[in-house]
DNA sequence: GACCCGCCTTGATCTGCATCAAGGCAGAAT
DNA sequence: ATTCTGCCTTGATGCAGATCAAGGCGGGTC
């Protein structure tokens, strides 16, 4: 396998035979809704990259030149204060779509959490090719209504919600979205829940410090709510008092 | 004039002759996307409302029926928690196109702060409609893109910034928002910011109390970086200290 | 003009979470 | 096997902002 270092990202020579067609991402992504003949032109747009844990493939102010498709692993999605103060505005699991953004310049910070296969596009070529694929830009204002819902949640969840409802309702929506079969949110509730992401990560997402949700998870495990077999490992012992919490009845 | 109630709200029998020609909203709003000849047929879904102030006109969890448009007035987005915590999501000024979602209820509420003019169309035609204008939607896909990063930034607020910076962070965005000439966000700063909404509509929208908006903001008037003539006026005596407390600097 | 009613301001006190501090633990390196 | 290192947990203390409480102020009504 050849692989080219390019801006600290590795890239692997796209494969010519099937670069988009066997994607395991391709279901729960934008990129369904160009049909299989058509799947080809945005094939040729596509460079496959992969991204080791911990860096950071999309730096907050940089040129938007790429849009980028998460195609397997977790990034987190943050913003920074000049003083490191750090608020992480989501997490990017398989099938999300990056760099959605008028601005010529990215609004956010990506960084991955685990090992991630990303595909990127260029910005400037995939905007010609959404003109003849109107079905891919109707997706694509879906998925971006669906993020803006899920980002007025978030604001009521870090401006109004104590810690406890917090840490609550992290883990449901976690559950919902780990739910058996489907990776990337299904409809039923796992049982078990993995945290690819540290501690720190979730304390950036909920806007508490490391302490206060690791206090707050050993509370839950001692109340009977969850067991925490490992730190990246949760288990879902009461899950209606976890939702009730979750939506802020006491 | 004829009036006709219907669910409580005011609707007036759409003025033949120029209903979208003339709207002062118009430069403002997606609408502008479509041109002059063939307006008419989105004037033609269209109904004119009034709305007075303090009314509710989008309840959470209803059916998702319409798409608004502001054409007049403010209104103020919010989230309830079921014991009455509110998180105002944001403020929609003239020009501001309501009711994005994917889902059939609505995920949020909106009332007027202000008495409002607004436009209402039926989702379901408004989205017939679409098909036939590509350029609306690019325009809808742009608004909900600048929504999303206008979002991000907001939770970086909530999760990370402290009282005054808040505050700084809130007079700053409006100030660039109500600028000279254009209503809503022009690019020069203004001298003079109008608040319509109540300090509990600023105190909700923040993450804060009433006590707190109030108290920061005559902290603020102390150390001379404001002036308060009017408890809805705000003068920047010192915009470039607003912007770097707004940004996280001491 | 007097009263009322919302809204805003200001002061006193309380508290949930942050901060400071000290290990514990598990996987990686040697 | 031992040490190291990064991450996590737990405890003690502090503080920003919430809560509780008491007027002040301005605009509307009679």
């Amino acid at each position: 396998m050849t692989h080219i270092r390019v801006r600290s990202l590795v890239v692997e020579s796209a494969r010519p035979s099937e670069p988009c067609a066997a994607c395991d991402a391709r279901p729960f992504s934008v990129c369904n809704a160009i049909d299989q003949r058509d799947i080809e032109r945005l094939a040729a747009l596509a460079a496959s990259l992969t991204v080791e844990a911990g860096r950071t493939f999309i730096e907050e102010g940089d040129p938007a030149e790429h849009f980028f498709n998460v195609t397997a692993g977790t990034a987190k999605l943050f913003k920074l204060l000049p003083d490191g103060r750090r608020q992480i505005t989501g997490f990017a699991p398989m099938g999300t779509f990056l760099g959605l953004a008028v601005s010529s310049t990215y609004a956010f910070g990506a960084e991955a959490v685990e090992p991630m296969r990303i595909c990127r596009f260029s910005r400037f070529k995939l905007r010609a090719l959404l003109d003849d694929f109107p079905a891919m830009e109707k997706r694509l204002l879906e998925v971006a209504s669906n993020e803006l819902v899920a980002a007025q949640e978030q604001m009521l969840l870090l401006g109004r919600k104590t810690a406890r409802e917090r840490l609550a309702s992290f883990l449901v929506t976690r559950a919902a979205c780990t739910a058996n079969g489907a990776t990337p949110c299904g409809h039923r509730a796992a049982e078990k829940v993995t945290l690819p992401m540290t501690r720190s990560d979730i304390a950036d997402y909920l806007g508490l410090t490391i302490e206060t949700v690791s206090r707050t998870l050993t509370r839950f495990k001692t109340e009977r709510l969850i067991d925490i077999p490992s730190a990246s490992e949760i288990v879902m012992r009461d899950h209606a008092a976890l939702e009730s919490l979750a939506t802020g009845l006491h």
